[in-house]
RNA sequence: GGGCAAGUGGCGGAACUGGUAGACGCGCAGGUCUCAAAAACCUGUGAUCUCACGGUCGUGAGGGUUCGAUUCCCUCCUUGCCCACCA
């Protein structure tokens, strides 16, 4: 049957997955030998509302991508699965009662339904969930490959406690001083807690960035979240006892502007050096900045407080006496936990000593010479009243002093990280059990491989405690277990893994996901690794980006895999933003409540005239798009080409209706164009013979940059001249079709079989520009009179310089009349510019 | 406060390495078809002056380099994101 008449797309998208997913011909070649692509995305957590129109940004365009590397001849690897641990599910459990893996497989279901309904290649025989045992037997056996080799243990901190969540969280978790999940104050707690000993390897994971095809910006975030700074540490002692304590600084070279010392109130040393008389007053310090949260700190972050000991330091250098504080502003997490302070060269400094009437000593001059500074002056200069290094240049004078210290056995070179360790455990229930045994005689013992996975136990109560114990401290019989060294008795680790921790080697399992043996096997693993093209969020930035890598890194020592880095290529989708309405009290309305006219203005039923704001789609702005609804309505390949055509990938735009009913119209044109009767021409059409592998070239560069809204656009103009002739020519027909293929599968699929061919257009081989065609085409040389535009000129390509300045100035003899011709600038293929007077 | 990114028609956006600014789409206007409407198709569409030919202005603002600047440099403004006492 061959017709015009344009059929539910919807209807052609069921037609065409059926064929697809029931012959699985999106099935991952067995041996990718060197073409090979691994295309991840970013695997998300299904969570109970759906998929919006902006989560599937991403997906598209690795399919797209996908689907063009097949047709490119490489064998593609495309895999998708679930990230299901997590607290909505066991929220959900607590107010529900329904298990969380109840609720967790529901989600998948839907989720996957709606990445079919868009028509993803995925090879679903690769679809791995987090929370399945065969898939945490081996988280557990990765955590224990770190805790034998030294880099997870037991310690007893303070670490961020979210109230709300009753758990701890990590560093990189906390927000603004808020827990980024629920936006509660984090409080501090000390608390027994597993640790990750990620700082092991701050100088790898900042190296390493290095060789990475990633976004600026993310290198950045994670350069910052590292923070390495190079300083010295200096020990300074007391002039009134014994001890001694030790400062971390970046500018050892100022130890002259030295006039006062600052302990963190957490300072072991804080309350042994104080002199009896200021005791009460440091105790109260200290114990008033206990109480603060984080946020209380950082909120008071312009008013500095602090307290003085009564006891003096000894500056090494010049012997002089230096009064010791106690602040806030100093933070224990870092360095020392101690400083030396230098208010003439340090901001924070600079402010405390002008609250406290401190002395401020000049030690550092823009120039030699210059006059003395009235203000902070933190930049590099010359020392000056600094006897040992007057007139040196800052580093030199750095590099001075930092011997000097060494060589008395007062200091050192040190290098000093933002990084903490990662807190690893988590007081919850939907998680991974960390798979450990504790016992009275023999300690912690790692559970044997054997006895992997170590299983969730089926909860009545998943509650959290509140007391800083998991819900699964409470389940007795779980918890007393044999100690698997002794034989006695043992007692389970309650606490459970952080949501991160299925998706730090999650890419692995997806190259031979259903190894029991091993967590990959290593032949395989060489053959896939690295990830080719990883697309996801930029809220990972510091969070999953740089918990992988640390885990790969780990797995990379031990041999275990055969890259250093996970993921070679990195690109983040920008976000789907919509309009929302917020009436005169501010309370978002639905478009369902909303009378909306063709200008965006709305209009509520009691009148009220409501202006859209651009925001991003979320449910309580009453602004999400579902996407079921587009794709029933417009089809799936409208739908794909629209997020597709909206803008560039990285960038954030609008949701438009409008825009969508532009893409439709298109595909119903393509569809006309192709399935109508037309009178078979001939290919001696030179013009169109030229936009052809124009448009074959650009869309081939277009997607292997990843540019797909100009790829949509240069078929737009393809299909323009297309429909503009009487007659169809058979090189049109299958190079549109193949060309549009990636974009739209099921539309050009379908119209493949309806002009007579077979099997799927994904089969066929990507088209070929050909060379000569293109370099053999006429070009339009503007030519311009002192910068503007004034005539054109044509030739081939490669046109001498001579030629062209000649045939400019005949077609633009007319404005250079009476004038004198200064300067011809020849552009070879470009332009040429003709400078008169 | 610091760092990064970005500001182009009524709107989303395009523009190679400094070389015809506004591709493509939306919207809008006019037209064809229709009893009418929708759909579809055709034409036009940065501003401004001009009957017209054509000219002038124009990529957040102001300067600079250049034959030529959305693109490079300086100053400033605005927006977004990230970090936020890291010594």
């Amino acid at each position: 049957m061959r017709t015009s008449e344009i059929p539910d797309f919807h209807e052609v998208d069921k037609k065409r997955q059926r064929a697809w997913y029931g012959d699985n011909v999106f099935k991952t070649p067995a041996a990718p030998g060197a073409k090979k692509f691994y295309c991840l995305d970013m695997f998300p957590y299904p969570s109970g509302d759906g998929l919006h129109v902006g989560h599937p940004l991403g997906y598209i365009a690795s399919d797209i991508l996908c689907r063009y590397k097949r047709m490119s001849g490489f064998a593609v690897l495309h895999p998708m699965g679930w990230d299901a641990f997590g607290l909505p599910a066991e929220n959900y459990a607590i107010s529900t009662g329904v298990r969380p893996e109840v609720t967790t497989k529901k989600n998948c279901d839907n989720f996957k339904r709606q990445m079919n309904i868009l028509g993803l290649s995925y090879d679903w025989d690769r679809e791995i969930n987090t929370t399945s045992p065969d898939y945490y037997r081996w988280t557990q056996w990765i955590f224990l490959q770190l805790f034998n080799k030294g880099l997870a243990y037991e310690a007893t901190v303070p670490i961020n406690w979210c109230p709300k969540c009753k758990t701890g969280l990590a560093n990189e978790e906390v927000y603004q001083g808020r827990c980024e999940r629920c936006e509660s104050a984090i409080e501090r707690k000390k608390m027994r807690q597993w640790m990750l000993k990620i700082t092991a390897y701050a100088d790898h994971l900042l190296e390493d960035l290095e060789g990475l095809d990633w976004p600026a910006s993310t290198m950045h975030m994670q350069k910052n979240w590292i923070g390495r700074s190079e300083g010295a540490e200096i020990k300074f002692s007391l002039n009134n006892s014994e001890a001694t304590f030790t400062v971390f600084t970046t500018r050892p070279d100022t130890i002259y502007g030295a006039t006062y010392m600052v302990l963190s109130p957490e300072h072991p040393s804080a309350l042994k050096i104080t002199a009896p008389d200021r005791l009460s007053a440091v105790t109260d310090y200290i114990s008033a900045s206990a109480g603060k949260s984080d946020l209380e700190r950082t909120e008071l972050e312009k008013d500095k407080t602090g307290v003085f000991t009564g006891a003096y330091a000894v500056n090494p250098l010049t012997g002089g006496k230096i009064p010791v504080w106690i602040a806030d502003y100093v933070l224990m997490t870092y360095g020392t936990g101690a400083i030396m302070a230098v208010p003439a060269h340090d901001e924070r400094d600079w402010e405390f000593a002008k609250k406290y009437n401190l002395p401020i000593i000049q030690v550092v001059a823009r120039e030699q010479g210059a006059a003395p500074a009235n203000k902070v002056f933190c930049e590099d200069g010359v020392a000056v009243n600094s006897e040992l290094i007057n007139g040196l240049r800052t580093p030199e004078a750095v590099k001075k002093i930092t011997a000097w210290l060494e060589n008395k056995g007062l200091g050192r070179a040190k290098v000093n990280f933002k990084l903490r360790d990662w807190v690893f455990s988590r007081q919850r229930y939907w998680g991974e059990p960390i798979p450990l045994v504790h016992c009275e005689k023999c300690g912690t013992v790692p559970v044997p491989e054997s006895q992997l996975p170590v299983r969730l136990p089926e909860v009545e109560k998943f509650q959290p405690t509140g007391t800083g114990e998991s819900p699964l401290a409470l389940v007795e019989d779980w918890v007393k277990t044999e100690c698997p060294k002794c034989g006695g008795p043992g007692r389970r680790e309650t606490n459970t893994m952080p949501q991160w921790a299925g998706s730090c080697w999650y890419y692995l399992r997806f190259i031979d996901p259903k190894n029991a043996k091993a967590f990959i096997d290593p032949a395989a693993e060489k053959s896939w690794m690295p990830v080719d093209l990883y697309i996801g969020g930029s809220e990972h930035a510091v969070l999953h980006l740089l918990y992988a890598r640390f885990w790969h890194k780990v797995l990379f020592d031990l041999g275990l895999v055969s890259t250093k880095e996970p993921f070679k290529k990195l690109v983040h989708q920008g976000m789907l933003l919509s309009y929302s309405y917020r009436d005169l009290k501010g309370v978002y309305r639905g478009y369902d409540e909303l009378d909306i006219r063709e200008s965006g203005m709305a209009f509520t039923k009691d009148g009220e005239e409501i202006k859209p704001v651009v925001e991003k789609m979320s449910k309580s702005k009453k602004n999400v798009i579902n996407p079921d609804e587009i794709v029933t309505r417009y089809g799936a390949d409208a739908f794909r080409m629209y997020e597709m055509f909206m803008g560039p990938l990285e960038d954030s735009k609008p949701w438009d209706m409008r825009g969508i009913e532009g893409i439709h119209r298109f595909l119903k044109r393509v569809w006309v164009w192709a399935a109508s009767e037309t009178p078979e021409g001939g290919d001696d059409d030179k013009a169109l013979k030229l936009l052809r592998n124009q448009t074959i070239a650009k869309l081939t560069e277009d997607f292997e940059n990843l540019k797909f809204n100009t790829a949509v656009s240069a078929l737009m103009i393809y299909l323009n001249k297309l429909s503009e002739k009487e007659t169809r020519a058979a090189a049109d027909l299958e190079i549109f079709l193949t060309l549009l293929h990636p974009l739209a599968p099921h539309i050009t699929d379908e119209l493949w079989e309806i002009t007579g061919h077979k099997g799927s257009l994904m089969t066929r081989a990507w088209p070929q520009a050909d060379a000569a065609v293109l370099s053999a085409r006429q070009l339009e040389i503007p030519v311009q009179v002192n910068g503007k535009v004034k005539a054109k000129i044509y030739s081939g390509e490669n046109t001498d310089g001579k030629t062209l300045e000649k045939m400019a100035l005949e077609s633009a003899a007319a404005h250079l009349q009476g004038k004198t011709v200064v300067k011809v600038i020849v552009v070879p293929d470009r332009l040429v510019s003709i400078v008169v007077k």
